[in-house]
DNA sequence: TGAAGTGACCGTAACGGTTCAGAACCAATT
DNA sequence: AATTGGTTCTGAACCGTTACGGTCACTTCA
C-alpha cells in the first residue's frame, strides 16, 4: 500500500511551525485567536496544515493545558445498555443530553458495571464533572467519583451532604398515593418494590431490610407507604413486601404472584415503579382477577407505557430531572454549594385503582 | 468556609513523590504496575496519597502520554436529545453501549447540532475513534471526524470508500417489501419518506431530488421501490412521494394527508420508517379509511410500537447494528480496512397490508 | 570468587499543546 | 527626537503523566 510507505508521524503544532518557519505560538493562535496574527499568515498556516494533514490541535493535549475536557461524565446504577431499556432512564438521559447540548458539552457514558467493582473507568474518564444517576449509598463507583476533584451532581440517590442533588420527594409522593388508596378504602395491601441493596434478594423484605436499604429512593417510598398506612391503624410489619433485583416486567409479575400467594385477600398491589406495576398487572389478570374491580394496582414514575395502560401512578418529571442535573453541574457560576433541587410530582388517577368490594362508603354507612 | 482556607493546589504525582522522597516514576508505578515496587513502599505511597487527597493519576495527562482516551465518540444526525426519542436510535445506542461496556470503553456523545455548523465539538472530543450514525453525505461534522487521525465506523450512511461501514441493504429490503405489495396487487401507490437532504422540504419530491438525495439510506429505499414498481410497468415519476424533515408521527400524518389529497385513488401508502407509518396510520383512520380493507400502510424499521400496531414493515436489527459498529471500531486488530458489515433484514407481514379492492386475482381473471 | 541474575528504584525525555510577558517593528503623535 | 500605541510574532514555562533505559545493591550458583 502506498499508504504505509510514508509512515511519517502525524503532524503536530511543532512540525507545522517548523515547516512554516514560525513559532508554535503563532500556529496555536491561528486556530484559537485569529485576531492575534495577520490574515495572510493565518491563511498560510491553515493551508500548510491541510497540505500536511494536520487535523488541528490535539484535544487531549489541549485539555491537559487548559484543564477543561469539554465533557461531563454520567455514572449509572446499571449496565450502560440497561439505561436504554428503562423508559425513565431514557427520559433522564434525554433531559441531560438537552442540557449538555445547550452548553456545547459532551456527555461521556462511563462504563461502570455494578457487578464488577472495577472503578478504573471512573479514574480514566476525562471529564469536567460527573452526574450520578440513582446509585446505592455504598456504590464504590460513587466513592471514586467523589474523590475526583470535579463538581458532582447526584440525581435521586443517594442523598449526600456536601453534594448537589436533584430529585423528588419520594416519601411525600408515595404518601399521597397511599392516602388516595386509603381514602378509597384499602387497608389490606401488598407491595412490590425494586432492589433495596446491592445484594440480590428476590424475596420478601424484612422490616430491618426496609430500613437499612442502601437505595434511598426505595427506602423513602416504602417509608411513605408505611407512614400513611400506620396512621390508619395498619400494622406495617404484616404487609407483604416483595423485592426484586431486576427491574423488568417479568420481575413485577413474579413478585405480584409471590405477594398474592402469601395473602390472597389483599385489595391493592402497590408497586414502586411502573415497570413492575405493568408486570404485576399482567400477572393479576392472568390469574383471572379484574382490575380494578377485584384488585387495585398502582405504579410509580409516570412512563408513557403506564399512561397507555391507564395505570394509577405518580408522575415524576424525568426529563426535567436530567435537564436540572445538567444545568446544576454546568452552572458552576453559582458557588453556593451544596445545592438541592426538588421537583414536584403529580398523582395520576388512572383506571387501575378503585374502592375494594365493600367500598369505603359501605364500610362507613353499612350496606 | 474552612474549605477555602487552604486552597493548596491539588496534589500531583510530583508533589506526592516529593513528599515521600521517591521519584515520580515510583509513584506512577504504585498505581499502574504494583509489581515494580515493594508492597511496603506501595502501601506508603497509597497511604500518603489518601492523606494528601491525591485522587490518582490525572486521566487527561495519562491520555496524552499513552495516546489512549479510553472512549469512543458518537456522532449523530440529530440533536443529542433526539436520539433518546427515536426507538431505532435507542436500539442502536443500546447495542453500541453493549459493545463499549464489553471493552470497558466510555461512550462520548458528541454535541453536534446539525443546525449550526459548529464543528468545534468534534475537534474537542478526546476519543480513540468515532462511530458515525446515519448522517448526510455532506455533513460537515463527518468531514471533521474523518480528518481526525482515529479509526471511524459509519453506520447506515453515508457509504464511503475507505471507511468501515455497518448497515443493511436498504434497497434490497425495500425492494422485497415492494414485491410483496405488488404481489398483493398494488399498482397505484403513494410514498412518505424522511428528509432527503439537509435543507428542509416538507413537500413532494421531484425525481431529481430523489436521485440527488444526500441521505444514502432514503435514496436507496426509494430506489428499491422505484425499481420494483417500474418492473411491473408503473411510471415511477407519477408516484407521489412526500418528504418530511422532522421524523415524527405528526410528520407522517401530514405527509399521508398530502399524498391522499394529491391522489385519493392510491391503494397503498408506503412509508420509509415506522414512525412515519404510525403517523400515517392515524391520519388514514381519521379520514375514515379502514386498514387494510380500504388502504394498505407499510413502514420500515421494525420498532416495538410498530409490532404492537400490527404494522407490515421491514425489521432491521438495530441493536445488532450498534453492537457491530462498536466491535468493528474496537477490534482494531483486524487491520484489513475498509471493512463492511451488512446485516440482514426481515419482512414482517403485519395486518396493515392486504390486496386492494379488486384483488390481483380479479384483475387477472375478471369478475 | 567471579559472573550472571534479580528486585527495587530513578532520571530524563517525551506527549502536544496554551499562555503570558515581552521583543521587534512601524506609524502616528507630542 | 522621544514617546506612545498598535500589531505581529516569539521564547520559555508549564500542564501531569508514562516510557524507556538505565543504576545499584543484593542474591545465587558453578
Amino acid at each position: 500500500m502506498a499508504r504505509s510507505m510514508h509512515v511519517r508521524r502525524p503532524a503536530t503544532l511543532a512540525s507545522l511551525a517548523a515547516e512554516l518557519g514560525v513559532s508554535r505560538t503563532t500556529v496555536s493562535n491561528a486556530y484559537n485567536r485569529p485576531d492575534q496574527l495577520s490574515p495572510e499568515l493565518r491563511r498560510r498556516v491553515l493551508e500548510t496544515a491541510r497540505r500536511l494533514g494536520y487535523p488541528g490541535p490535539d484535544p487531549v493535549a489541549r485539555s491537559l493545558r487548559t484543564r477543561k475536557a469539554g465533557a461531563v461524565g454520567l455514572l449509572l446504577t446499571e449496565n450502560l445498555s440497561y439505561a436504554f431499556r428503562d423508559p425513565a432512564a431514557i427520559g433522564f438521559l434525554e433531559g441531560l443530553a438537552l442540557a449538555c447540548e445547550d452548553a456545547g458539552t459532551g456527555l461521556l457514558l462511563v462504563p461502570a458495571n455494578p457487578e464488577r467493582e472495577d472503578v478504573a473507568a471512573v479514574h480514566r474518564a476525562g471529564v469536567d464533572g460527573f452526574v450520578v444517576y440513582s446509585v446505592p449509598d455504598d456504590d464504590p463507583h460513587l466513592a471514586a467519583v467523589l474523590e475526583r476533584p470535579v463538581p458532582t451532581v447526584v440525581c435521586d440517590q443517594p442523598d449526600l451532604d456536601n453534594v448537589d442533588r436533584v430529585g423528588i420527594d419520594d416519601q411525600a409522593a408515595m404518601h399521597a398515593l397511599a392516602q388516595h388508596l386509603i381514602s378509597l378504602g384499602h387497608r389490606r395491601v401488598g407491595v412490590v418494590c425494586m432492589r433495596l441493596a446491592r445484594d440480590r434478594n428476590d424475596d420478601f423484605v424484612t422490616p430491618e431490610r426496609q430500613q437499612a436499604a442502601h437505595f434511598h429512593v426505595q427506602r423513602a417510598r416504602l417509608a411513605g407507604l408505611a407512614q400513611a398506612f400506620a396512621s390508619v391503624g395498619v400494622e406495617w410489619a404484616t404487609v407483604p413486601v416483595a423485592e426484586r433485583f431486576d427491574h423488568t416486567m417479568a420481575s413485577g409479575a413474579s413478585a405480584a404472584a409471590q405477594v398474592l400467594e402469601r395473602d390472597p385477600q389483599i385489595t391493592a398491589l402497590i408497586c414502586t415503579s411502573d415497570i413492575l406495576a405493568l408486570g404485576a398487572l399482567g400477572e393479576v389478570q392472568r390469574r383471572g382477577l379484574r382490575v380494578p374491580a377485584d384488585i387495585t394496582v398502582t405504579g410509580f414514575d409516570g412512563i408513557r407505557e403506564a399512561e397507555q395502560a391507564g395505570l394509577t401512578t405518580v408522575r415524576q418529571p424525568v426529563l426535567e430531572k436530567g435537564r436540572a442535573a445538567g444545568k446544576l453541574l454546568l452552572d458552576s457560576a453559582e458557588r453556593t454549594r451544596p445545592r438541592a433541587v426538588t421537583l414536584s410530582t403529580e398523582l395520576v388517577l388512572g383506571a387501575t385503582a378503585a374502592s375494594p368490594r365493600g367500598t369505603a362508603e359501605e364500610r362507613w354507612f353499612g350496606p
